[in-house]
RNA sequence: CGGGCUGUGGCGCAGCUUGGUCAGCGCACCUGCUUUGGGAGCAGGGGGUCGCCGGUUCAAAUCCGGCCAGCCCGACCA
């Protein structure tokens, strides 16, 4: 029986996509509050996977979590110039608490850079306090205009990091590595996302940081996505808060300072860089549950036969779930699935029993395939491989489909229609970013011809990678 | 903050021009039966101060005024 799709098609109205997928996939809902979001069980798992898989290598990295509180003192914002300034149009202030009118506003943290360094000027003091690795898992307020569920929400949740280092070389260093080990490793294998690298340009850095650092996406409507920044933050925090240390040879300096984040943006990332009309498509390594085990229908044996093959892949290290809700037509379960980007569907019905196997269907490409039971656990295993990286090499396929090379603004114009366009910054330059983004288009990031992260923004021979952006 | 639009059960909408069995439709929900290998069918059922306040009128979802809220488009951002 032909049935119309359960979304709206993406070239149809990508927008309306997403809203269909965020609801029909149970991911969240909006907040009463304008610009909020309710993070559903199923979005929540999403992102809690990826809070694992980040957080375990920001450890191996070797920072060290810690907690900051949510309150900042209005005063503490004001004494970074840029940050302040960055930052003003968009603080929630509290001005009221415990029914009287407070002597000094407080604000909800918009990041946490001046309350963080507030605190590592006292407890830096010797170069043997250096360096100084702090991670946090947060939720942040910036008050938005335009909000869009996890891509722009007043209030989201993210990581950050703030280091303190005795040399430049050292911080950049650093801040590099979170962006290549950390962010990068975990976008590319685990997101199966590729992500472009490089710095932000003067315009579009990070208000107080002299350098930042950024990896940008590529969505399926060919606009970018920034999925994560690192930022170099020189010594302009160090001054303001009196961070210094004394070294070997007792003289004080001030620290060189970086800070890093990444949020729950990256689950609309994941939703936009690899949904289709069917609905989500989550990476198997990321995946809160990696196979679903389908009992077609009540008949004989057949629930049993999916409980015992649940409880056998979950043995394998397999997130697997059983899915026994009979009462419930097939077609809508299977449907089910797909919408929540499943990787693999293990069905098991009457006809299968009798054969003593399973079928195992794959959500990309929808593949089915008979398997005998005693091997599904493995099968399901390299299946899972399989499907991992062909979601990367698609996504990979695509994005490099939609970038083009340019030499004139009109030409980054022509393909940022659809995609990205990369044109040598000294072609460019500051006044032909501000020309293009008059009309919407912006310089994503500035790295080498060959793609790679500078040593510094201002090297030469770097291009320009443009587009339009979220 | 400037321009365009919309407020009707959980969601999406019709009804408004031509006031009066218009409070209705689809989805979702509940009950029962039949179903279950790709969003099941049939029957029955629950649920709405028609954004708010006021006005006109015998009578307002419908006409008038005010207010509020939200959406979309122009200046910032993970």
């Amino acid at each position: 029986m032909a049935k119309q799709g359960v979304l709206t098609p993406q070239n149809e109205d990508f927008p309306r996509w997403y809203q269909d997928i965020l609801n029909k996939a149970e991911l969240a809902d909006n907040g009463p509050v304008r610009g909020t979001m309710v993070i559903r069980p199923y979005g929540y798992a999403l992102w809690e996977r990826m809070q694992a898989e980040v957080d375990q290598r920001i450890k191996a990295a070797g920072a060290d979590n810690a907690y900051f509180p949510l309150f900042i003192p209005e005063s503490y914002l004001n004494r970074e110039s840029d940050h302040v300034e960055g930052f003003s149009p968009e603080l929630a202030v509290v001005t009221q608490g415990g029914g009287r009118e407070l002597a000094e506003p407080v604000v909800v943290r918009p990041t946490s850079e001046t309350i963080i360094n507030a605190y590592f000027s006292k407890w830096v003091q010797s170069h043997r306090d250096l360096p100084l690795l702090i991670n946090q898992w947060a939720n942040v307020v910036r008050w938005e205009m335009r909000p869009r569920i996890f891509l722009r929400t007043t209030e989201f949740l993210w990581q950050e990091g703030h280091t303190a280092h005795a040399t430049r070389q050292e911080a950049r260093d650093y801040a590099a590595q979170i962006l290549h080990d950390v962010y990068r490793d975990f976008m590319e294998s685990v997101l199966a996302i590729p992500v472009l690298i490089g710095y932000k340009t003067e315009a579009e850095r990070f208000p107080g940081a002299i350098n930042s650092m950024c990896l940008e996406g590529m969505m399926r409507d060919g606009k970018a996505l920034q999925m994560g920044t690192s930022h170099e933050l020189g010594q302009s925090f160090a001054t303001m808060f009196d961070i210094t240390y004394l070294d070997g040879e007792g003289n004080q300096s001030h620290v060189w300072q970086t800070s890093w984040g990444v949020s729950s943006r990256m689950v609309g990332g994941l939703i936009m860089a690899h949904g289709d009309d069917r609905g989500l498509v989550v990476p198997p390594r990321l995946a809160p549950i990696q196979a679903a085990v389908v009992a077609v229908r009540d008949a004989e044996g057949v629930v049993d036969a999916c409980r015992r093959l649940a409880e056998e892949l979950g043995a394998a290290g397999i997130r697997a779930k059983l899915d026994d809700r009979t009462g419930t037509g097939f077609g809508r379960r299977a449907t089910d699935w797909e919408l929540k980007g499943v990787p693999v569907r293990v069905e098991i019905g009457p006809r299968d029993l009798e054969q003593g196997q399973a079928t195992l269907v794959s959500r990309i490409g929808g593949e089915k395939e008979a398997v005998r039971l005693s091997e599904v656990p493995t099968r399901v295993e390299s299946l899972l491989d399989d499907i991992q990286k062909r979601i990367y090499d698609d996504a990979l396929a695509w994005r490099d489909s939609l970038i083009s090379e340019a030499t004139t603004a009109d030409e980054v114009r022509e393909a940022a229609a659809t995609g990205f366009a990369r044109i040598p910054w000294a072609k460019l330059g500051p006044e032909g970013e501000a020309a293009l983004a008059e009309e919407a288009i912006t310089v994503r990031c500035l790295q080498r011809p060959d793609g790679s992260l500078p040593q510094d923004s201002d090297e030469s021979d770097l291009v320009a990678v443009c587009g339009r952006s979220y």
